[in-house]
DNA sequence: AGAAATTTGTCCGTATGTATC
DNA sequence: AGATACATACGGACAAATTTC
């Protein structure tokens, strides 16, 4: 069989499929996805397309796949708008080591302001973003 | 060919390869890696492998490919859109320090992807963003 | 507790499509 | 137009983690 991928490869729309299922809830937040072998027999593609499909979903933060037990629609991830739980956001004066005083002109031990955002995802850790501002500035 | 993979899989030990080339300056930033085939032929993997190894520089923010072209490596300066000149990202690998360490549930040490991005405005450093990712050398 | 079945992970080789040089 | 380089897709094989019996 040829491989004519015209507009849309074929991973994609699969992937696209399955992200319609799980909107409209014909997949159900939190449940397992089909595994990878009843997907390639229903879009009749090899396991590989399937899993490229599937690490779309991954990458969109839809999903998340265990070795052994199969992929997870994720729970709760759209929506969060304010006050998220899974989210950790301290805000604390810290001082500048070395390499911030550098970059901010200051001296090191000089007060700066740390925002800390800690994402987590199914339990995990997923990201920690940190922010520095000098103290007492105001935003343009 | 048998798959035998004792501890690491093939294509992290060659995105560990490939990394160290970069952080090193082995490979300069800006540059062009060596092409799929080349990295083929120099550790005898399956294009596959190869590619599955360059998809890891790219999550981890270290490369970008572009169609029919290549991979680059990402440089430290990124563009800017137009209006605000003057920002600087940083990619590097660095270690979890206690408090960081406790949050991702790893041991102090361990590695980790720190982008930095340093906001300046008329000269002066406006903020600068941390963002801390598990490397994606770890499973878990 | 142990063995088998299930399911995802890794790797190979090949072929063809599409973008860039 | 031709050569080069990345993208997509197939099929097969074996490894590793989990679940089931």
């Amino acid at each position: 069989m040829p491989t004519p991928h015209f507009g849309q490869p074929r991973y994609r729309a699969i992937a696209s499929e399955l992200r319609q299922r799980i909107e409209s809830g014909a997949i159900p937040l939190g449940a397992l996805l089909p595994t990878e072998g009843a997907l390639t027999a229903e879009f009749r593609a090899s396991r590989g397309t399937i899993r490229q499909a599937i690490a779309v979903l991954r990458e969109d933060g839809l999903a998340t796949t265990e070795h052994g037990r199969g992929t997870y629609v994720n729970a709760h991830t759209r929506f969060h708008r304010s006050g998220t739980p899974d989210d950790l956001e301290t805000i604390r004066e810290t001082v500048a080591d070395e390499k911030l005083a550098a970059l901010f002109g200051i001296e090191p031990g000089a007060p700066l302001v740390e925002h800390e955002i800690v994402t987590r995802r199914s339990g995990e850790v997923k990201v920690v973003v940190r922010t520095y501002r000098l103290l007492n500035q105001q935003q343009r």
